[in-house]
DNA sequence: CGGTTTTGACCGGCGC
DNA sequence: GCGCCGGTCAAAACCG
């Protein structure tokens, strides 16, 4: 189920502007999306798990992501990147974005709150909290272990109030 | 000046 | 019990 188009694939540091353009477009299609998705969940519903395709949204190309809701309080990622996705925490709403571009507008305010060395990857992962005072929502983003062409956006909760900006 | 980033310390769960 | 590891706190620096 890992599909993934090499497109723009040996960009060092030269086309960041196009890929920002492209990024914020399907960043606010895919946010769009899961709020719908969010409000639609209801507690009864909590122990499902499931994943949707990325062309479901936006023709994706070179995203793939998926969302699980169950009450399992089992770690996340113990054992491994491919089970991020099927290990099931809370609601999680991941996607895997080709960018060089960390920092995404996705219309809502993030504090940053840490960040951590992932073991067996040089890469960082960074924690980021709504700013919205009262508001659960966190998010994480880190580079793919294998491929740090891609960044690996993990949002997690609802927003309790519009999007603001 | 107020909010945000930075960065090491701290904490809790888990495996050995 | 101890150490590893992922996640969070918090204080100082930073920035508009």
């Amino acid at each position: 189920m890992t599909e993934r188009n090499p497109v723009a694939a040996n960009s060092s540091s030269t086309d960041s502007d196009f890929s920002n353009q492209q990024l914020s477009f399907e960043l606010s299609d895919y946010l769009s999306f899961d709020d719908i998705d969010w409000q639609h969940v209801d507690p009864t519903t909590y122990n499902q798990s499931f994943a949707y395709q990325p062309n479901d949204v936006a023709g994706g190309s070179n995203i793939e992501w998926s969302s699980t809701h169950t009450r399992d309080t089992n770690n996340i990622n113990k054992s491994g990147r491919e089970n991020i996705w099927k290990n099931e925490v809370k609601e999680r709403v991941a996607f895997k974005t080709m960018t060089e571009i960390e920092i995404l507008d996705d219309g809502y305010r993030w504090r940053k709150y840490g960040k951590k060395m992932v073991k067996n990857s040089p890469n960082p992962r960074n924690y980021y909290r709504c700013s919205v005072e009262g508001c659960p929502v966190k998010k994480r983003v880190e580079r793919d272990n294998d491929d740090s062409r891609y960044v690996i956006t993990t949002y997690e909760g609802m927003h309790t109030h519009p999007t603001s900006s």
